[in-house]
Parts: C-alpha cells; sequence; structure tokens
DNA sequence: TGTACATCAGTGAACGCGCGTTCACTGATGTAC
DNA sequence: TGTACATCAGTGAACGCGCGTTCACTGATGTAC
C-alpha cells in the first residue's frame, strides 16, 4: 500500500477504511460470530457484492480486524509503558492499558484471545501485531535488568523450558536471563487470566467488582518478576 | 426429576440424555456457535420440533451443556485433588486436571470460559456448578491451613479486597485468611490464563510446546500461595 | 379386568429470516499514443 | 489535447444454504372408575 496517487487510489483507500470501520462498530456491538457482509453493505449503502472488490471474502475481512485490534491494544499498552517512570510503574501502567482496553473492546478483545470463530484459521500476518504486547511486557523487564535494578530470580526451571527461554530472550529481550522471560510469562499469562475472567463473569459472586483484586494481582505479579519501584 | 415409574418417563429421560449426548458431541466437534436443533434432530432421526417437548429452546439446551460441563470439569479437578498426599501434590494435580480437561474439551472449555455466545445470557443454574472448580481450589488451602502448614502471608491487601476475600472465606473456605484467599485467586486466574493462552495458540513459537512452561508456573504458583511438600 | 378419557411424543408442513458468494452487466476513471 | 482502449467499482439478480420456532394433527401410553 503505497501513498494513493490516482483518484482512483483515494477513493478506494478510503472506502476500504469505511468498511473496516463499519465491520468494527459491528464487531463492537455483537461480537464476530454475528459479523455480517450484507450488513456491513447495508450500512454503507452498498450492495452487499460490492464488497468482493475489497474483501476476498469474510474471512479476510475478519483478519483484518484482527491486525487493527492487536495494534490498537499493543499501542495503548506501548504507550501506557512509556508513562510510568520506575519499572514498576511501567509493569502497573501495561496491566492496567490491558484491563482499560478490554474492557473498553470487550468483542475485540475476546475476538484476540476467547475462543476461536469456528471455521476462522488465523494466518500469518497476525504474528507480528500480536507479539506488541507480550514485547513491551518482556521491554519492562529488559529495561530493568539493563539498569540492575532487578531482584535475584528464583531457579527450579527444566532444561526445556530454560531453552524456550533463551531463545524468546534472544529474539525479543536481549540479554535478559531466561529465569526473568519465564517469570514474566507467568506474570503476563496470569494478567490475562484475570481479565478474561473479569470480562466472563467468572469473578461476579466473588472478586466483585474486580478493580481491587486486580490491583493486588499486578503488584504481586511484580514482586514475582522482582521489580523495583 | 425423580426416580422415572413409567414407561413413558423412562422414554423421556433416555431422550433427553440422547439429545444431550448428540449436543455435547455436535458442541465438541464445531463449537457453540454452530449447535444447530436441527442437527441435532437429524442424528437422532427425529424431525426437529420434536426437539420442543424436551428442551423449550436453543438457550435451554445450551444451559443443559453448559451445566454437564461445569460438573465435568469440577469433577475432574476434585478426583484429581483427592489423590494428592500433601497440599502441593493436590495443587499440581488439580492444575493438571483443569489442563487436560480443557485440551481434551476445548469447545466445551471455550463454551465455559471464552467468549459468550452471543446472545446468550447463563442463569442462575449454572452458579453452583460453575463454583465447585475454586472451591476445590481453596479447599486444598483450606486444608493446609487447618493442619497449620501453610507458609507466612504478605500483606499488601486493600480494605475493599481484604473485604471481600474476607467474604469469600466465609461461604466456601471457613477460617481461611483472606490473604490465603487473593493469593489463591491470584493463582488461580494465573493457571485459566495460560491454559486459555496454549489453547487459543497465543503461546505458538514461544513457550511451545507449553508443558514444561505450565509446569513451572504451576511450582510457582504454589510458592505463592505457600503450599508445602 | 375393561372401558372412557386425558396426557403426551412425535410428525410434517410452513413461516420468515439472513447469510456468503457468483456472475454478467454498466458506466466511470485512468493510460498510452 | 484528443481519441481508443483497458481497468476497475458498483449493480442487481440469482443460487443454494441452513436456521429457530409454531401449529394443527395422529396415534400411542397412562389413569380413573
Amino acid at each position: 500500500m503505497s501513498v494513493p496517487r490516482t483518484a482512483r487510489e483515494r477513493a478506494r483507500a478510503e472506502i476500504t477504511r469505511e468498511i473496516t470501520d463499519a465491520a468494527r462498530r459491528q464487531l463492537a456491538e455483537s461480537g464476530a460470530a454475528a459479523l455480517s457482509l450484507r450488513a456491513i453493505a447495508r450500512e454503507l449503502g452498498m450492495v452487499s457484492s460490492a464488497l468482493y472488490r475489497y474483501f476476498p471474502s469474510r474471512d479476510d475481512l475478519l483478519t483484518a480486524l484482527i491486525i487493527e485490534a492487536y495494534n490498537a491494544i499493543g499501542e495503548a499498552v506501548e504507550e501506557a509503558v512509556a508513562t510510568g517512570d520506575t519499572p514498576r510503574a511501567r509493569w502497573r501502567a501495561a496491566a492496567a492499558a490491558v484491563r482499560h482496553w478490554a474492557i473498553g473492546h470487550p468483542h475485540e478483545y475476546t475476538l484476540l484471545y476467547g475462543s476461536p470463530v469456528p471455521g476462522y484459521q488465523a494466518p500469518q500476518d497476525t504474528i507480528g501485531p500480536a507479539s506488541r504486547v507480550p514485547i513491551a511486557a518482556l521491554g519492562i523487564v529488559v529495561k530493568a535488568w539493563e539498569s540492575g535494578e532487578l531482584a535475584a530470580g528464583a531457579g527450579g526451571m527444566s532444561d526445556e523450558l530454560t531453552a524456550q527461554s533463551t531463545e524468546i530472550a534472544t529474539q525479543i529481550a536481549p540479554g535478559l536471563p531466561p529465569e526473568y522471560v519465564a517469570r514474566t510469562v507467568v506474570a503476563w499469562t496470569q494478567l490475562y487470566g484475570a481479565v478474561t475472567f473479569e470480562l466472563t463473569g467468572q469473578l461476579v459472586g466473588s472478586m466483585d467488582p474486580a478493580g481491587p483484586f486486580f490491583e493486588y494481582a499486578v503488584e504481586v505479579m511484580a514482586d514475582l518478576i522482582g521489580l523495583p519501584g
């Protein structure tokens, strides 16, 4: 997608955006399973077959939405991380960003982290955008490590886990010892578990409202990683 | 539902079971969104309208499946807990039971813990069965506490969280101090976060296969709660 | 034990709905000379 | 600058599909006397 040069290319870019905007609106309202090309066409005052000039199928449109959503939550987290001035503050901000984005976009969150849409198979193009949040999370830990602020790590990792964690460090957290990688992933999955449970109502009647519990969990996980601040 | 006395009642019970069995099979294959009364009727050699003698609507059938599934995972966890002879062994067994049940029944797991099915509102009757897993998890901690084996707890809880945790303890973990309740819920959400991520492919390319990471997380969470063994 | 009536399971047709996708077409925009 | 042709967006009709739910009905099972 280069810069549009002709009127046609400009129109095409604009209408493509209108389609994904309408799709995102419908996704937000009714969820991915209810997303319908015909309804989108209706909203835009087009005939449903016209959408096929822009997306070869419903799945391709869904893929575009997934990529957009990963980028949106990734950006939210990256921005949050940038506001913190200690490792722990950055972690808190990142966790809150995930939670708030999820609460604000429950159907999009579900599209990314919930059940796979029946019959839909996520393609390669989503991998990059999907990595932004975990990379941002590990970035906090890398930075703390580089400035020598991290508390010493516990051991107890299997050889296989050490190998996997080392590989992850090589790719996206250069220099970080594997035990911190593993613990960050533990914290990261805890975060998403708590958010998912809040969203799907599993905490109703117990940790309800979920805010105080969430904040506590964030601190406990910061301790687990060894983040100072 | 008392014991069936007449042939009619026996037939009714049997066919009701056949319907939920067929429904569960379809759920396992294609997921909740694709669950269709007509397909179930077809499989049973009935006419679709006949199902309305047994379930007033598709949603009621879904509710029955949800209750069954909560009971299935609840029972799996309860049985696992019973096999452990130290608190930590019980926790390990419970965590593994959740993971294996989820891997073996991904669509059912998703039905319980993933995205809400569009338009479906879970009714009251699911609450009891849904509580079996958390009650079992807290049961492990209560038992360890009662025998004085639990490591001392960290503080740092807000008043609101303390109140919520105390209330939970009153209801399902009598005698357990609130800080253990809160930490158990942290561990519990971590467990589900890790399982959900494994199931939805979020760990592909990083902690992949997820087994070693999962085992590590289980130990880290056992440490967090303070479980001996 | 036999009969009259009530209950209930299952049938088959129909209602009304919405969906994704294909295809031949028209008319506007862009390109090459 | 003007003309001939190619590209492309959007139309409208159609295909073929499956769905949940309602309703009047038949015939079998159960109950009361």
